[in-house]
RNA sequence: GCGGGAUUGGUCUAGUGGUCAGGAUGUUGGCUUCCCAAGCCAACGGCGCGGGUUCGAAUCCCGCAUCCCGCACCA
């Protein structure tokens, strides 16, 4: 389906909304999780720890979203998280200085030149605008992180504009205490804060949303000796360099090339075997390099996982390689030192490199949404087809008829599950208008009472994606939908 | 932030100065109904915010906000 549909179904059904809604001066890019959001928010997230922090042994942290003044400043992020613009003096339209600059006088201007020297270099050369030709103004920079004042001194703080930078200030304590070994990861769920210049398309670019984050320490001469790389070596590949797309094999990605080192090979292949467990379609899916002067501030290799959607290509998680940017930066500020020993390299010390998956949620969210709704004209029906461990409200509970001891039987079988299950329960309206109303919010199974449940404590399990209808036995209902209900 | 379009019950929408703002869908209650959006009765619920023009504004003007599209930026 396409973006209006998705948004048109999260506002009648309760996925998502605006935030402050009702207030005039509401601000943009801040949205809600309604009841059906968070849960399937819920699901989402417990499905990546199981299928990532888990399955690779990763420790999760949850840390503070106010951090330090200091963090930002060896982080970079105070310098560098935000551009260079330059406003027309008569149009007013904005440009990127050092992009400007750059195509005028056709060479690469320095990421960190700063702001006089880029104004100086506008006036030498007589830049001005591209779009009327008016008079430039002066050089000036927009940081997108959120200040706080913290305490009765109103002492500078931020909000953090990525969730990783927790763990990599709790690095050195994680590492001591957890009795770690390199390569190890560290994951962390949490929000972030970006004060964006244009928020836009409800989920797709929030200044406040959830980060899923994992942080892989490695020490950058033992790249490919990751023993685990075993179990992927056989995981699929959809790797966008250039214009080409490859379709390989981890391990083939690894012996073309394609991929530079084990070690992220490894990591690609746990995210992609994730997603497919999300239900987004994997054939509209992409692990994108990016070139030069596409990558973040502090990333040397870059991919981004991209899935296909009614809005476009849409980035989820940026898998950059930090190397030693971020722990070198905190140790250099802080004195704490971040150097650890790596056994398994000749008890060596090491200054740990990093490889990060940075996974946007509500984007993750969304994908999920498009990707799972769909028509079904045949039946005339709006279903969205979840996969059932994903899905808001488990099982519906429905009385066929609304009759005294039909009814009672229903209530107690609603009573029997809604401890074990998101369970709904639901006796107004025609039996298909309720097979309906489940089948759009993506509930994969409807429990119906009827006669000969009373006669013989059988009831129906009917399916959501096929329609199709099972008895069973009330008492083996537990069991049953337990059983249909588990992750792969 | 710039340019363009839009904003009417929960959702989709009709309505361009003048009767109680109309419909669809929804929700609630009732009747009917034993398997896929049936029917009947009743009820609920709305003009984004602020200012202006006018005897009179959902409608015209100005400002703000939000949403959508493009530019730029990004998980």
């Amino acid at each position: 389906m396409n973006y209006d549909a998705v948004t048109e179904l999260a506002l009648s059904r309760g996925f998502y909304f605006p935030s402050c809604e009702i207030y005039a001066d509401a601000q943009a890019g801040f949205w809600e999780y309604g009841p059906l959001g968070v849960a399937l928010k819920n699901r989402y997230v417990e499905l990546w720890r199981r299928e990532l922090v888990r399955r690779d042994g990763m420790l999760e942290i949850d840390g503070s979203q106010i951090m330090s003044r200091s963090v930002f400043v060896a982080s970079g992020h105070l310098e560098s998280f935000n551009d260079p613009v330059v406003r027309c003096t008569k149009c007013s339209s904005v440009h990127r200085a050092d992009r400007l600059v750059g195509e005028v006088l056709n060479t690469i201007v320095p990421e960190r030149m700063a702001d006089g020297e880029l104004g100086a270099l506008i006036l030498k050369h007589g830049i001005r605008c591209p779009k009327c030709g008016g008079e430039l103004g002066s050089v000036s920079r927009f940081n997108m992180m959120f200040k706080v004042s913290v305490g009765a001194d109103g002492s500078d703080a931020y909000l953090r504009p990525e969730t990783c930078q927790s763990i990599f200030v709790d690095f050195a304590r994680l590492f001591k205490i957890m009795r770690c070994k390199l390569p190890v990861a560290i994951a962390q769920v949490g929000k972030s804060f970006r004060n964006e210049i244009a928020p836009r398309q409800s989920l797709m670019r929030l200044r406040e949303f959830y980060q899923a984050e994992i942080e892989v320490f490695c020490n950058p001469r033992r790249l490919d000796a990751i023993d685990r790389f075993d179990e992927v070596r056989d995981v699929m590949l959809r790797v966008q360099d250039g214009d080409t797309l490859h379709e390989v094999s981890a391990e083939q990605a690894i012996r073309k090339g394609i991929v530079p080192n084990r070690l992220v090979a490894y990591y690609l292949a746990l995210l992609s075997e994730f997603y497919s467990k999300t239900g987004i379609d994997m054939s509209r899916s992409r692990f994108r390099r990016l070139a030069e002067d596409e990558k973040a501030f502090y990333a040397t290799v870059a991919y981004d996982f991209e899935v296909h959607t009614s809005l476009g290509w849409v980035e989820l998680v940026a898998c950059n390689y930090r190397s030693d940017h971020d722990l070198k930066g905190h140790m250099l500020l802080s004195k704490e030192n971040m150097e650890v020993m790596d056994v398994e390299d000749g008890n060596s010390k090491v200054l740990p490199h990093v490889f990060e998956l940075s996974m946007g949620i509500e984007r993750s969210i969304y994908c999920i949404l498009e990707h799972s709704l769909q028509e079904d004209r045949e039946n005339d029906r709006l279903v969205l087809r979840l996969r059932p461990y994903l899905a808001p409200v488990q099982v519906g509970i429905l009385p066929i008829v609304k009759k005294d001891d039909v009814e009672a039987k229903a209530l107690e079988v609603f009573r029997m599950l809604r401890k074990e299950f998101d369970v709904f329960y639901d006796d107004s309206g025609s039996i298909g208008r309720r097979y309906r109303r489940l089948d759009e919010i993506g509930t994969p199974y409807a429990i119906t009472i009827d006669r000969q449940t009373l006669e013989d404590g059988t009831v129906t399990i009917r399916e959501r994606d096929s329609m199709n209808q099972v008895r069973v036995r009330i008492e083996s209902l537990r069991d049953e939908l337990a059983g249909r209900l588990r992750p792969p």
